[in-house]
DNA sequence: TTGGCTATTATGTATGCACATATTAAGCGG
DNA sequence: CCGCTTAATATGTGCATACATAATAGCCAA
């Protein structure tokens, strides 16, 4: 607990910001005078000092000081999961059933996303994935051919795109939007909802190295939250 | 920018795993010999790949090696700002409407979200959040009365209840949720929405040291959207 | 073969030091 | 009093080193 290696001075100096004991927008002491008060190196106390600077708790400038931050910008994380993983971690079975799959030009939104040409071929699948048997979420994706020929082989009744596309191209970039739609047709059958629910839906596009791979869209079943802490 | 910083170093071996010359799963060289090809210190490079394990790209274990993560799990990043702020970032005029100001009990939910009895006195707010003129958001309120008792003196009118309460404790924790839900005849009216719209929705509860302080529902206007890179 | 002990090894972390760099404060000439 | 130069200073970063710790491999005895 007394330690003083550089997760419990961390934790430590959290506190005293918490506290109250520097307001927000104050100067703190610096570096060197924060190592004589914990016995340790200034080295140790930079380390701690700087990942607290990451979580966005205080602001560091040279010369000028370290200083509690004045209006925090809490920093929410969520880890987005593979969906299996997801509904697997309830305890439930899983289970994908493609819908649709056909090979057909990009419509301009798709083609803007995956920086293609408007007309372009692309594959597009249509995936409901079930959580012991019920609908959990549904999943609308282009996938651009020329990145990732493969999967037109690959056996999509027993591993999700999502998760193909993942071992071909395992560390990729991408953007991710969070909103709310009312279910349209399509999405309400697939659901087994009610036309016009509202749906949490995640929109992705995901890239490697400039080259777009692919963009999809995943509405989940009315209800669904996604809860982090911060 | 071929310097041997931690960042230059820690860069080059992210894209050395996108191109996946070291597959997922597989061991990577260890610090000794990373630290011999990029011509520095273990140091150095054990601070790259300490980072590289934090963003959830690689595990490392001791004496067993470091190896690429097989599925890597995504972490998606939000900076939750101040409404004031997000508003006023995209360069509109921000004002807030205080529609409800009332001391009430506190139903089943919130008591338990603020670990009060049912039953207990909390100040409830609604407040409807002005993007140069048009509704931008809705924030339903409860404050624990207990915990923040000079909410009641403060000029709400000129402050955001956020912001004064984010002054008094600024560096609270608090548990996020996002979801999608259905406007109810309030929300469409504050909204100026159709009832039934589905709206994109932040449940945020809030404490400090064991202190519970507030709990709040935000309902965004249709299609706001939430975005981040990953 | 099995169980437990030990040596080996890769990462984890603290330290002292040197130097880089940004920023402020002081000094100074006009 | 202004604007420029210069010095002082807090943080940023890298390095060599030492030791800690966890996981593995190998060994030996029962």
């Amino acid at each position: 607990m007394n330690e003083r290696n550089h997760h419990s001075i961390r934790e430590a100096i959290r506190e005293r910001i918490a506290s109250g004991e520097w307001p927000p927008g104050s100067l703190m002491p610096g570096e060197v005078g924060l190592a004589e008060e914990y016995q340790c190196s200034r080295t140790t106390v930079n380390r701690a000092l700087q990942t607290l600077a990451e979580d966005g708790l205080i602001e560091r400038k040279r010369r000028a000081g370290t200083r509690v931050k004045d209006l925090p910008t809490k920093r929410a994380q969520f880890d987005i999961p593979i969906i299996r993983q997801e509904v697997e971690a309830t305890g439930r079975a899983y289970r994908a059933h493609v819908m649709l799959r056909e090979i057909t030009a990009a419509p301009d939104f798709v083609a803007a996303r995956l920086h293609l040409k408007t007309g372009a071929k692309v594959l597009r699948l249509q995936t409901v994935h079930l959580a012991a048997g019920h609908p959990h979420a549904f999943e609308d994706r282009w996938v651009n051919l020329d990145a990732a020929p493969g999967i037109l082989d690959a056996p999509l009744d027993q591993i999700s795109a999502n998760e193909w596309l993942l071992r071909q191209v395992p560390y990729s970039s991408g953007d991710v939007t969070f909103s709310a739609s009312p279910a349209g047709a399509m999405e309400a059958a697939a659901l087994e909802a009610r036309e016009g629910d509202a749906l949490f839906t995640i929109d992705r596009t995901t890239w490697n190295e400039g080259r777009y791979i692919t963009t999809m869209k995943l509405y989940y079943r009315p209800g669904h939250k996604l809860q982090t802490r911060l």
